[in-house]
DNA sequence: GACGCTTCGTGACCAACATCACGTCCCAGC
DNA sequence: GCTGGGACGTGATGTTGGTCACGAAGCGTC
């Protein structure tokens, strides 16, 4: 196993906390999977027995309806795991993952992470701090779809894509129909609102990439509804 | 403390699977309190350093706006738990908890519980269960708010108040104001989309008591958007 | 049994968004 | 450079469901 996948794990929240040994013994449990633009990781409903951890590239989280609509539940970048709920409870998955782009993934196996988490508490530990952070945030998404308009939803997006990148631009492009999934809502609503965002100064865009100009009126709007 | 205490946390799902003696050792650190119904148990953004576990009665967890509209993110009956949140990830509280009903609860403090967590990993196994159970569940929640329309979401919602209580009725009683809370819809629009569905036969309701009388029918409503 | 309080039923009206239908622009690849 | 596909802009139109405004039942309490 290269060194560079240590030096990678090493940098993962979840396995920060652990000691320079333990990250070397779960570089050795790990293969490289490389997927490309597009293809499906995994699939509601499969049974699951696998971790990934996103090496290079972006994956969606995807709920998709019977007549085809979708909502996105999560993009997740390099660093960035999915694939430990069935590991941990044994259901089946709970949403399909996607390649958003070429991407390369880490994939740990059931019986080696339990093992893992087992003998060493800070795992787990760093598993429940993760969990909590999904679940606020999955619960502070409910409250927005409910309480906010689409306006809102999309200033209040915006600004946890740029926190999460920690300052006021999103590095990695987004498109209409993108935002569109991830705040439920259409791609023209989004595009209409966003045009209103932009002549109003709140932002600016070219190719893609977002730039947050007034973030004091974002967060603004993005807490009440007109 | 009441031997009373140690036979109910023993049913608890957190401390199910815990020996008896480590059970005996959780009773000893809990202090109960009572709430009347409508009394806010605690507040979002407290800084918050308590697990609660239901004791009797029933609490909701809310969202509220700034012009005060109302989510409900869950509703806790006897046995369930929650501000454990905080209690691993140190951040603040994320809803305010209400009870709605007169409501005992079991009342844990931080220090006490992390020290029987690291102690213990089945407590944190079983953790990470529960948080995986509800990070399901919120994005289920997430999923049918985009892809359902209303009807879609009450009988959504029935259906798995109704799997909870394992059978074809619904113990406690729903306001439909309350259901409305919890869909994101108005009290209005559930009056009329309940009224449908008792006449078109698929369940029946008496003094706020719902039984399910087609679960076929209702499954598949909430499934498809018309 | 009378009085409130909460819940529920229902109509009228309206706003926010979805949908449909195009046209334009941008860029990647041939 | 040309061409094709994906992303974006924008109008017209329709529908879901919110809001307002009542009145009528239930139900617990004195």
């Amino acid at each position: 196993m290269p060194a560079a996948t240590v030096d990678f794990l090493a940098t993962v929240p979840l396995f920060r906390s652990l000691a320079q040994t333990e990250v070397v013994a779960f570089s050795q449990l790990v293969r490289e999977k490389s997927y490309p633009k597009g293809s499906v990781i995994l699939f509601e409903d499969d049974p699951g027995d696998s971790l990934f951890v996103v090496r290079a590239g972006r994956v969606k989280v995807v709920l998709v309806s019977e007549d085809g609509r979708e909502v996105i539940l999560g993009i997740l970048g390099v660093g960035e795991h999915f694939g430990e709920l069935s590991l941990i409870d044994d259901q089946p998955r709970s949403a399909h993952v996607v390649a958003m782009e070429e991407s390369a993934l880490l994939v740990l196996r059931r019986e080696d992470f339990r093992r893992r988490v087992e003998q060493n508490p800070a795992v787990a530990w760093a598993l429940l701090i993760e969990l909590s952070r999904r679940l606020r945030r999955a619960d502070e998404k409910i409250g927005s779809l409910v309480l906010l308009d689409v306006p809102g939803r999309i200033a209040r997006m915006i600004l946890d894509a740029a926190t999460e990148g920690g300052s006021e631009s999103i590095e990695k492009p987004l498109t209409h129909q993108t935002i569109a999934h991830v705040i439920g809502a259409s791609r023209e609503t989004v595009s209409r609102a966003m045009r209103e965002f932009v002549e109003a100064g709140w932002l600016s865009t070219e190719r893609r990439r977002i730039r947050i100009t007034n973030r004091a009126a974002l967060e603004k709007r993005s807490q009440q509804r007109l």
